[in-house]
DNA sequence: GACTCGTATAACCTATCGGTTATATAATTT
DNA sequence: AAATTATATAACCGATAGGTTATACGAGTC
């Protein structure tokens, strides 16, 4: 699996959203995040997880606790695919127009 | 299952993304796609059923050929997911940003 | 040192995914 | 109308995903 196929499989599920929306409000420890859903404990370390294997999130080691925060190099990752591909399907709705066009 | 669940999820295949990549050339029948694969024509088919059902692309009917070609739906539905999102990371990575810099 | 706390991992279950082959269906061609 | 072509669907299978409960483990606390 491409480090692009997880990175999409990762942002396909609801709760890994939610997380990283979570987190873009601030850094936070695991379990204040699995307080915050109606999964228990493990399964949100798991989806944790998963987010730190595609570098989405880092995590910091403070005491016991697993302090989690978006990670600028998945951030960037998914940014410069975003960006290729919005110039590709731009070529592409182009095309689609101008043959909309010719098509009345 | 949401509407950007299935999006993502289907972003997630690397059929599906080269499909995506072929169709930003020109539409296609089905037939020349799944000739461009080396799996089965049914296992091309069911990828062109996931992005038909995301509204990631759209089928014209022409006698017994199925033209495909990307679908102008489907591909704003991401972009202003994908625009949404890098402004709330934008946000965090200021953040992210401003934290660092008081910790030196 | 025993206890508790915060978190991760293991073992397990069910549902879904992505592939296969076989088959159906609708449009052409002969 | 029979054969062929283009494509989709059905039935099946092994692998993976995401949930559960039970358990391990390392760091503080008594």
């Amino acid at each position: 699996m491409s480090r692009l196929d997880s990175a999409f499989a990762a942002l396909a599920d609801p709760t890994r959203r939610e997380i990283l929306h979570r987190l873009s409000g601030q850094p936070q420890p695991a379990g204040a995040l699995s307080r915050g859903f109606r999964m228990s404990q493990p399964a949100v370390s798991r989806h944790l997880r998963v987010l730190r294997e595609v570098s989405l999130v880092e995590v910091e080691e403070k005491g016991r606790q697993r302090i989690y925060r978006l990670s600028k190099r998945g951030i960037d990752d998914v940014a410069d695919y975003v960006e290729e591909v919005s110039k590709t399907w731009q070529t592409a709705l182009t095309a689609f127009k101008r043959y909309a066009e010719t098509r009345p």
